[in-house]
DNA sequence: CTATGGCACGGATT
DNA sequence: AATCCGTGCCATAG
């Protein structure tokens, strides 16, 4: 298929390795932006258009043949690879059933122009540009970076102007936009919630005043200290957590975790796309690996060929150039045949999982992997960290996922709770699952179920509870 | 007294 | 070596 190893160079270097790895690490559209990088410093490396496919000459490919020869060819293989330019559609987001308003992901550069379009019509002119200047000086969160008085001076305005913007912003959808901080944004969305939705009298209380024992989960000392009843106190933190999201520009989804940033848990743009071709059993998967960029990248054959003439320095650097050039090549194309091994194995052992859904994940770690591929298990931790994939219903999950021991026995338990008549208790469900099999611990029931936002027992209705979702817990 | 959540410890994974 | 995860123990709410 690809020509993976030229002739001509020497075969692996440990610059080559250490190129390789860092290549690794990166999503593809990481990827792409420093293949943009380079192709702009080195002279050396040429894009050019993707030849024709040989069997349907008309359409462009980005390896091999065209995706609709590759499917025609490998018609009996049961994972076929394609390796296409980009991923075509930014899917809707989608990691559970109900795709909540509030959590559905706002991509960055739209952030601003959204907002300013929903406060056009009642900024003045000269608001506008304050409310422009605060929108660009959010930091991921969507928390404000400089104090308003900065910004008053920054914009020439004064103080109670930037503050009347400042309420407006955070007024706005997202709401709690450009505020100080987590609390800050809270008590912004509870005064932005639509009066139909009853708030209870507890909520903005405890915000404003228990912080800190709320994000701890301290219910006692919230009601000692406000000589409330703890089951009002809970009440409001269970609304709070529903309702509102610390992190207002943050979309949350899934089990989230990594309190403090780390690596982003939203995706807009899979790494990996995986479709099935029909419904039937035993039935065909794609595996699509998105190439960072449309086109092939190759050494330059003019550049080459006049290289060797001059004799001096100028030769030294050009040859420089050229090294560089084929070794980054060499990298990325070794980069995707990782990529592509390690998908091949992924794809086949969790076939169940990728078809069926969460339940029928299998246990694997990282070391097995590696094993199986013959390479060191930190690529194989390099390969799937910060990477995406779509899967045939649409979700896009982290590659991580595949590797997420405790899923199945989550998806359980949400089913059984799911499908109980009153509620159960975490020691009942537990019993449960051991007689399917699954053995945890009454407390590792409790935690599982909190992960995944579902009440205790006590706090359950019989019955269809309707959509139950919310916020992480906020953590500080 | 029972159910639950916090804290912390040990073993596995990265 | 650093981190993550399941679990046991204990305090506390109901």
């Amino acid at each position: 298929m690809l020509p993976l190893q030229e002739p001509s160079m020497r075969p692996i270097t440990t610059a080559h390795l250490a190129q390789t790895m860092s290549l690794l690490v990166l999503s593809h559209e990481e990827l792409r932006e420093k293949i943009l990088e380079e192709l702009d410093l080195n002279p050396a490396l040429e894009l050019v258009e993707e030849p024709r496919c040989p069997s349907c000459s008309r359409r462009v490919m980005a390896a091999g043949r065209c995706p609709a020869c590759t499917l025609k060819h490998q018609a009996d293989d049961p994972i076929v690879f394609l390796s296409t330019r980009e991923s075509r559609h930014p899917r809707t987001l989608r990691e559970d059933e109900a795709a909540d308003r509030r959590f559905e992901p706002v991509a960055p550069e739209d952030l601003t122009a959204d907002v300013l379009r929903q406060l056009a019509t009642d900024l003045k002119p000269s608001e506008r540009r304050v409310a422009a200047y605060v929108l660009a000086c959010l930091d991921e969160d969507g928390f404000l970076t400089e104090p308003p008085a900065v910004i008053a001076r920054l914009t020439r305005s004064s103080l109670a102007e930037v503050e009347a913007v400042l309420r407006r912003v955070a007024g706005a959808d997202p709401p709690g936009l450009a505020t100080a901080g987590p609390q800050k944004a809270l008590l912004a969305q509870l005064d932005a919630l639509k009066p139909p939705t009853p708030i209870p009298l507890l909520a903005r209380i405890i915000i404003e005043d228990s912080f800190k024992d709320m994000c701890e989960g301290r219910i006692g000392a919230i009601a000692r200290q406000h000589e409330a009843p703890a089951a009002e106190v809970r009440e409001a933190i269970r609304f709070i957590r529903q309702n509102l999201n610390p992190y207002p520009k943050r979309a949350f989804y899934g089990s989230g975790r990594q309190p403090s940033g780390g690596d982003s848990n939203v995706y807009y743009s899979p790494d990996v796309a995986i479709n099935r071709v029909r419904a039937d059993a035993g039935e065909q998967l794609i595996v699509e690996i998105f190439a960072p960029i449309a086109g092939w990248l190759r050494i330059d054959p003019a550049f080459q060929r006049v290289a060797p003439k001059g004799g001096d320095e100028s030769s030294e650097e050009w040859s420089d150039h050229l090294e560089r050039a084929s070794l980054f090549v060499k990298c990325i194309q070794q980069r995707g045949n990782t990529m592509r091994r390690m998908m091949r194995i992924l794809v086949s052992a969790q076939r169940d999982f990728i078809l069926q859904g969460n339940r029928y994940l299998l246990p694997m770690t990282r070391a097995e992997i590696a094993a199986k591929l013959g390479v060191h298990e930190s690529t194989v931790s390099r390969a799937v960290k910060s990477k995406s994939v779509a899967l045939p219903d649409g979700r896009i999950i982290p590659l991580r996922r595949f590797f997420d021991r405790s899923l199945p026995v989550r998806q359980c338990i949400k089913d059984i709770i799911a499908s109980e008549d009153k509620p159960l208790t975490d020691e009942k469900i537990s019993q449960i699952l051991k007689e399917e099999g699954i053995c945890v611990a009454r407390r590792t029931v409790a935690k599982y179920r909190d992960m995944m936002q579902i009440l205790p027992s006590r706090l359950r209705n019989g019955g269809k509870p309707g959509s139950r979702k919310s916020s992480n817990q906020s953590q500080v």
